[in-house]
RNA sequence: GCUCCCUUCGUCUAGAGGCCUAGGACAUGGCCCUCUCAAGGCCAGUACACGGGUUCGAAUCCCGUAGGGAGCGCCA
């Protein structure tokens, strides 16, 4: 647990400014635990001053897409990770999507090749499955078995004749400990003979995630990766590589993976698991930005922060290893804190959508004044837009109960009130309690449920001075 | 199957052998405030997965056990 290597690791540095980057696929839309992974390599990068890189890895042009590519990217701006480098940001490190950097693969391919660090391999897809499904049986770890490892030039020669087409191995040295310090995890030892031979280039001459991760890593200069965990166990492969092509390897952190609250990862059956998913619902980045702020990290902050708050509370060395479990009960405690954070004008743009058209500015604003306290989600304004601007609500049974009690001439009282001044909440409640007597919960609660049919909600005065003119007045008559 | 990782209140976590009868935040419950809800103020309950060691002393170090996770792909 001792983690003065830690801090060393992170610790910024004029000479060598850290650069983040994250690198995700576009064969989906940003996951919740991709975002996390990208808020902390972006406060990584600028809590240190430095620069936060964005690369698309599509280098599997079948599962990638055009769509998923460009909704990443809004979701990432969206939640503020603003990128200093990468699509629609190029400079002479890029391009940053790997579909188009082929030219520089194809010269570290022929370099492997040259220093025979790799071989071609004939193996089918349905041999290598097969193969490994007989070690899993032999309860073996399921290796590629060096088929193709020590083929002659002949016999290369001969398969390709035959019409196959060769995947590029990567020969991985026997024997050799790799060894490196996770900035997350500490010390890491492996050894070489626990990793079979993996292919760096596909059949179809496209390069292969350990491959093309690795080498963009070392060719942007990146000093700093952040990944999940998932993929600890696999970075000596690309640190392998690396060294074979002798570019320099990056501090690598692995976070821990994010869960739902079964434990089990996040996943469809959990509800929501995409950042587009909270957005569409309503939810802010800011809230959702926090949220994942403490996800596996600690922070000595403990209020709603900005980006700029967060990146000065972040610290690598706060990471947690155990997994973190999602709890959209605490995601809507950011939000509700988020939203009561808002200005006026910021509530109104976000509210916008589930405005009436047709109101008037003072009144759109009058609105949100009273309702934004009774809001986390937009749809919940939708309910308050019902009460204030539509039908009179109607009345359940328990509050029809203190209805009754309160009586006619009560509200026979409050209906002339509100003639004499409609819209005007303080002067209706004084009118109607002297007349009748009444005050405290016995003069506002009948009043309340009269007006909005509940028996809880935003504060009256403000409410009422939303209402269309006239609206109280028939709602407090059709009681008398 | 093999290799590796993880386990502190409901949740996120603090914790580097004595500062720990384990701290904070959020959630929960109660009280106050209040026309209600919310907000705010005050108070409360709740955790070191289990079992062995090492030590004067263990949440912290070691070994097991249990539970969870990851990797072993022409996915990333």
């Amino acid at each position: 647990m001792t983690e003065t290597y830690d801090r060393a690791a992170i610790a910024p540095s004029a000479q060598a400014p850290t650069v983040t980057r994250f690198a995700p696929s576009p064969s989906g839309n940003l996951h919740l635990g991709n975002a996390r992974t990208a808020l902390f390599s972006y406060l990584l990068a600028r809590r240190a001053g430095g620069r936060f890189i964005l690369r698309i890895e599509d280098t599997d042009a079948l599962r990638s897409s055009e769509e998923f590519c460009r909704h990443q990217q809004e979701d990432l701006t969206w939640l503020g990770l603003n990128w200093d480098a990468g699509p629609g940001r190029e400079d002479d490190r890029g391009p940053y999507r790997q579909s188009q950097r082929v030219a520089l693969y194809a010269g570290h391919f022929l370099t492997l090749e040259h220093s025979d660090r790799v071989y071609e391999c004939f193996c089918t897809p349905l041999e290598l499955e097969v193969s490994r499904k007989s070690q899993l049986a032999a309860g073996n770890p399921p290796r590629y078995p060096g088929t193709c490892r020590h083929l002659t030039a002949a016999q290369r020669a001969a398969k390709r004749a035959a019409g196959l087409t060769a995947t590029l191995r990567f020969r991985v040295p026997a024997g050799e400990p790799v060894e490196f310090v996770d900035f997350v995890r500490g010390p890491q030892n492996f050894l070489s003979d626990e990793i079979g031979d993996f292919i760096v280039r596909r059949a179809d001459g496209s390069a292969a995630y350990f491959f093309s991760n690795a080498v963009d890593d070392a060719a942007m200069g990146i000093t700093h990766v952040v990944r999940g965990e998932d993929h600890l166990t696999n970075t000596p492969r690309q640190i392998l590589i690396l060294k074979a092509l002798d570019l320099p390897a990056p501090r690598y952190g692995h976070v821990s993976l994010l869960v739902g609250p079964d434990g089990a990862k996040l996943s469809k059956r959990h509800g929501a698991t995409t950042v587009r998913e909270y957005r569409e619902q309503g939810f802010t980045a800011t809230a959702l930005c926090n949220h994942l702020f403490r996800l596996g990290h600690s922070s000595p902050e403990n209020g709603l922060l900005d980006l700029t708050a967060m990146a000065k509370a972040f610290d690598p060395a706060h990471l947690g290893r155990a997994s973190a479990h999602f709890d959209a009960a605490q995601l809507r405690v950011w939000q509700k804190e988020s939203v009561m954070q808002m200005s006026t004008d910021e509530v109104l743009e976000w509210l916008a959508p589930q405005l009436p058209a047709d109101l008037t500015q003072p009144t759109r604003r009058a609105f949100i004044e009273a309702i934004r306290a009774n809001v986390v989600l937009p749809q919940d304004a939708l309910e308050w837009r019902e009460i204030v601007f539509g039908s009179p609500p109607p009345v359940a049974a328990p509050e029809q109960a203190v209805i009754d009690a309160a009586g006619k001439d009560f509200f026979a009282a409050a209906a002339q009130a509100a003639t004499a001044h409609p819209g005007d909440f303080k002067a209706i409640a004084t009118l109607t309690g002297s007349a009748t007597g009444r005050k405290g919960k016995g003069l506002y609660q009948p009043l309340r449920i009269a007006l909005t049919g509940l028996t809880h909600g935003p504060e009256l005065a403000p409410l009422l001075r939303a209402m269309p003119e006239g609206t109280a007045r028939a709602r407090l008559a059709r009681f008398a």
